[in-house]
DNA sequence: TAGATTGTTAATCGATTAACAATC
DNA sequence: TAGATTGTTAATCGATTAACAATC
């Protein structure tokens, strides 16, 4: 199988969005000239990102079948099988990413989350609980998560990357607006919003 | 000057937080190599970089002056020179957009927020304006804000867009998970946690 | 002077785009 | 059959890495 660049990854959950889309529309078939003009992108791109994922061949002339394409893409990107994730930082950005409604969708259920200040704890509006960090590693014995969403200060993070990881945690999703190192074999993908800023900034000008 | 690409542009603000802790703790001067090891990336990329941004040239057997650094990063990114932002929708994840405590930093300023909910509108804890929507133009007259934040249901998000756009805003930052279209010269840089979400998941394989 | 670090130029690598044959 | 769309192979483009001369 060839390898997968984070370009095409980050491609494919809007493919998904999209043929989700038509599908509600009730159009069965899709060309790759229709996808790329739609998404932005061009039509060799497309057909190299789906051949990449299908598990059958398109149909000269025809195109794609839309259902075989959601079923494949849904497959690919783990949305069958769902992971669970803990939040760390129940603070104004902790909690929208806790109770973020389109993650369900995604496969990734938020199981807990986890704040030190007394005021934070207990159960949200949207039924979901927030422990203190004190009782993490005792609680991560029960529920076993698979990803801690990293949502401290920046100061925090790296102290509380490392607590996840001592408690099972195999991925990291930092939304701290710092660098942070894991050992090798745990996954790790940061989401800045400096970084995204300063693509925005840049087009500004 | 020669073009700068997108990966690049990530790059600087993780630089400048880097060399803002270094300058807190009192060191004068950096080398690509030092750099490199703390933030993950080779030398020559990091010279590269810096390169494409300095001002004046780095000295041979010492590095590059971090103070200079720091100047040059924050004119380049555009920090110096304070940019204006709403937010529009602010349910969980536009509340905390509103209220993210590192902007400030960044040289954005957010002026206010607009939703249709009545229950949202009205001052906010910590001193901000939630507008509704129906007055979305006449309060852009009088704030003519830069950037439009779009955090709203994916279902709104291209209609929110349309509106900013018609009342004069230059940069869109979009955290709706949908794709949307803007007409040329208007900047998009669109936040996608699906497509994040997707690399982690690859790398978690 | 010797050595560390710089800037520059060339080589490599990988992703995207283009060209084209295959097929329903 | 003709034409649209596919998959594959080659060309291009751009970013990263490597090599090396310049300099304090």
């Amino acid at each position: 199988m060839n390898k997968i660049s984070n370009n095409q990854l980050e491609r494919y959950p809007l493919y998904l969005k999209y043929f989700k889309e038509l599908e509600s529309e009730g159009i069965t078939l899709i060309s790759a000239s229709v996808i790329g003009n739609k998404l932005g992108y061009s039509q060799e791109q497309v057909r190299k990102d789906l051949q990449a994922i299908s598990s059958i061949e398109g149909k000269p002339k025809k195109g794609r079948e839309i259902k075989q394409l959601i079923d494949d893409l849904e497959t690919f990107l783990g949305y069958k099988k769902i992971r669970t994730a803990v939040v760390m930082g129940v603070g104004r950005l902790g909690g929208a990413l806790m109770h973020y409604p389109y993650f369900e969708e995604y496969g990734l259920q938020i199981v807990a989350g986890f704040d030190k200040e007394a005021s934070k704890l207990g159960l949200t509006d949207e039924g979901k609980t927030v422990y203190s960090c004190d009782d993490f590693s005792s609680i991560m014995k029960e529920i076993k998560a698979d990803i801690a969403i990293i949502s401290v200060p920046a100061s925090q993070a790296q102290r509380v990357v490392n607590l996840a990881i001592d408690n099972g945690v195999k991925g990291i999703w930092n939304f701290a607006p710092t660098h942070i190192v894991v050992p090798e074999g745990i996954a790790l993908e940061n989401v800045n919003l400096s970084s995204s800023l300063a693509i925005l900034t840049h087009k500004l000008k």
